[in-house]
This record gives C-alpha cells, sequence and structure tokens, in this order.
DNA sequence: TAGGTTTATTTGTCAAACAAATACTGAAAT
DNA sequence: ATTTCAGTATTTGTTTGACAAATAAACCTA
C-alpha cells in the first residue's frame, strides 16, 4: 500500500520563520514601524535558537522588510518600503540578468524604445516648466566636448530619467528607471566619437523641443532615431568584445 | 582643528561580508555553480566567526544569489539567477508597493495599458500558432459561467501572460509578467457580473482574432477597451473598499 | 536646573559543541 | 565479481552560553 508520507518539512528553520515574518508583515498583521518582540522573544516563541531567529531576520533584512537598532528603545521594525531601496534591489537582480546574457541586446532595445515611447508621450502632455530647466541642465553638460565618456553617459542616464519622472506616474517611473540602471552597465560599454555624441545632443534638443511644445510625435521620432543609433553601437561593442574575448 | 575622523565604518559585519562575496559573484569573480570555501574557511578569511559568516550567507540566500548543501560534497553555491526566482522577488517587493498605496490606482492602469499595447503591436507580428491555442484554451475556461471568480481571475491572467509571451521579447515578458502578478491582488478585489464576464470574453475574443489576422491595431482597440473597463471597476473597488474599512 | 554618569536593555559577535544530511569507503554476503 | 550494507568523514544546521557595543533613560552631583 501505498502510505501518502507527509512531506516532512525539510526546509531550514530559519527559512521557515523568515517566511513566516514575512507573511505577517506583507498581509498588514505586523505593521509599518511597529516593533517586533525582541529576539529573545521570538526565539522563545517559535521554540529555537537566537541565532537561528537572528539568520532569519537577516534574510529580511536582506530585503529591507525589516530593520535593527541596538539599545533600550532599539529591537527590529518592520520597514516602509521605499522605492529607491527596493529599486536597487531588483536593478542588481536585473543587473545580473543581462550580465549573464539571459536578455539578448535587440530585445533591450526593443524594450526600451517601447518603454521611453510611452513615456514621451505622457510627458509631453504633463511635463512642468520644471522638467524642461533639468533636460536643459544635462543637455548644457552633455555639449562640453572635455566631458569624459563615464560623465557623458552618467548625464545621458539623468536626462532620461528625467524624462521618466516628467510622465506622472509613480509606477511607469519605477519600471523606467528600473531598466536604464539595470542597463547602465551595457551602457557604459560603447565609446562614443565626437560626432556621435554631437547626434545624440542634437537628438536630446529635438526631444526636449518637442517637449517644449508637448508634441509628442516629434519627441517620439527623436527618440527612436536616438535608440535606433544605439541598437547599432550596442551590437558592435558586443561583437567586439566577443572578438576581444576570443582572442585571449 | 577639526579632525577628518573617517567615518568608521559602522554596518554590521554580516552586512559587509554579504556585500563583499555579493560584488564578487556579480563581478564574475565567482562563477555559477562555483563552490564557495567552507564557512569555516570563510569565518577564517573575513576574521569572523562562524555564525557571522552564517548571517551573511543568508542574506545571500534570501536574494537566491547562492543556495547551500550538506554533505561531503555540499558547501555553498552561486546559483544561477534563474528569470523565476528573481521575478518571484520582483513581484513580492512591487506587491508590498502596491499593497501600501505607494502607486495610484490610475498609474496602474495607465501603464499596464502602454505595456500591454506594446505587448500587442509585437504579439501581432510573432505570435505563433501556438499562442493562439493557449490563448483559446483560456477562452473557453473563461466561457463556463460556473467558474468561480478566482478562477476566472486566473485564467485572465493566464490569458495575459500568453499575450506576453506571444512578444517574443525576454526582457518586456519579464517586465510584464512582475507587473501583472504584482497587480493580482488588486485585480482579485473585483467581482465579475455575469454581463462583466460577457463582455470581457467578448474583448479576448476580439484580441484573439486581431492576433490570428496579425492586426495589430484591432487588438490594441479591444485590449484598450478591457483596460479601460477595469480601470473604472478597480476604482470602484477600491472606494467601496475605503468605506468597508472606514465603517468598521 | 544643568550637566555628566551610571545603568538597563537590546542587538552584534564570538566560541565550542552537537545534530543531521550525504557521499565516499570498505567489508561482507551472494 | 558484484551487490549490499554499515561505517566514516565532511559540511551545513542548530543550540547553548557568554561577552561586547550601542543607546536611551534614570540618576546623581554641582
Amino acid at each position: 500500500m501505498a502510505i501518502k508520507f507527509e512531506p516532512l518539512v525539510t526546509e531550514s528553520l530559519a527559512k521557515q520563520i523568515a517566511e513566516n515574518i514575512r507573511e505577517a508583515i506583507v498581509k498588514g498583521s505586523l505593521k509599518v514601524d511597529e516593533r517586533l518582540p525582541t529576539e529573545e522573544e521570538l526565539a522563545a516563541r517559535f521554540e529555537v535558537s537566537r541565532p537561528t531567529i537572528r539568520e532569519a531576520l537577516k534574510r529580511l533584512a536582506a530585503q529591507h522588510l525589516i530593520r535593527s537598532r541596538r539599545g533600550p528603545t532599539g529591537g527590529t521594525f518592520v520597514n516602509r518600503p521605499s522605492q529607491d531601496e527596493i529599486r536597487l534591489n531588483l536593478t542588481n537582480a536585473m543587473t545580473l540578468l543581462v550580465g549573464m546574457g539571459e536578455f539578448n541586446l535587440a530585445d533591450i532595445a526593443e524594450t526600451r524604445q517601447g518603454l521611453e515611447t510611452l513615456c514621451c508621450r505622457l510627458a509631453a502632455e504633463r511635463r512642468t516648466d520644471a522638467h524642461l530647466v533639468a533636460l536643459a541642465v544635462e543637455l548644457d553638460i552633455q555639449r562640453d566636448p572635455k566631458l569624459s565618456d563615464v560623465d557623458f553617459c552618467a548625464s545621458d542616464v539623468r536626462f532620461h530619467r528625467v524624462l521618466a519622472d516628467a510622465t506622472d506616474n509613480a509606477l511607469l517611473k519605477f519600471i523606467v528607471l528600473t531598466v536604464i540602471d539595470a542597463l547602465q552597465p551595457v551602457a557604459n560599454m560603447v565609446v562614443y566619437q565626437f560626432r556621435e555624441r554631437q547626434r545624440l545632443v542634437s537628438q536630446h534638443e529635438s526631444i526636449l523641443a518637442a517637449l517644449q511644445a508637448r508634441d509628442a510625435d516629434s519627441a517620439i521620432a527623436a527618440l527612436n532615431e536616438q535608440i535606433a543609433d544605439l541598437g547599432e553601437k550596442y551590437a558592435q561593442a558586443c561583437t567586439s568584445r566577443v572578438r576581444h574575448n576570443q582572442s585571449r
């Protein structure tokens, strides 16, 4: 007869406890900034030792779900999830995926194009004057020929971040920033010649002008041109890097 | 005189060590499936105790960066980052953000609309017959009036997942699946009347027919109609929930 | 009352040991 | 010779107990 043995939980105690607490947080039984019992109390509650509890807490800390402070008023508290902290996690994870080649460059370019096209459409409608100023500032920086490649890239990234911000859509902004950040290592692979920088700058100028005129289609056209250029550059940089690796 | 004290690292040792190892993995010094030194060796290397090392490893395990196995051939190994595992992390994090009200419903609907519009355009171009079959299967399920609300929602989610899959763009698919999953709790809030289900099904039918004909614009039109409907439903469900909470 | 000092509380770290899982080794039985 | 089974070594999982460090509140002194 086929006895149905229970799967007899083989997961580590720490993992189970972490999951337990995590669910309490997500479900809302533990509210933001609420203080958890002390480690000793938790150990007694779950009937395990303190180090085990600590391992569980560390797992949660790694996800920024809790924070700890020493001292009498210290303890472990439920963290308000901050977009920036979580985005950092996501970016790290996605950077890893990209680095492992899970996504090919064509997919990346296509996705960026779709995402930023959407941004342009919304930004043309909702941008404030402050956004225009921020874009102009970055353009000014990018016009400096003495700018190093990394600084140029950084300014380019900031330009696109402002674009995302101008959509006035928190979720879309969150997604776009995550993707842009995760792709920065790829972006840094390419080196820009003077002529290419000029082209990039003029594309940015077109975008800025279009947003100022609230002309979504022109902004999208300039952006698509830029991303098409980038796609080619990425492909070049990638193949040359492959050759470089092979020759070693 | 203002002595410039060094910021004297106050972060916990475990956190520093975790970060240290994490960077080694991301930078590629530690390759996938490579085995890390034993905990004792690591403890000696970093000049800390074993529990401290363990806390560090638990942080990494929480991010699915490593896995551990006991026994002679056991140890700690670098994990190949799997899209599904990482997506689970992202989904959890985003679910939390959504649950905390970091994103309002209008933003969510707008983002979904933008994302899925993009999906439709690409899917119309690249869908295979297998995708059409998968969509048809879900439609069949959804036509059953005896289906429970959660099952109906689940099938709806699967329908949209197939849509994402049909884009044949791994990165876009990754993003869309993450967003859809993170929004499922919100989606489950709403209850569908029979008439509303019929409307949803007919919209799905339109999308399927449009994809079959590789008619992106028709697919997008049907999809936008659906998401507009959903936006209204969400808003209703949300205000009624607020009232419900207030009345308690 | 102002100021520093002690003190209690809580997390952070360490040390040593045992438990449990697991693959390898080797001996015994077929 | 092959198979089977027990033993053994290795590594992570868990426990116990203790001390260190940070920190806010209570307390004590001028």
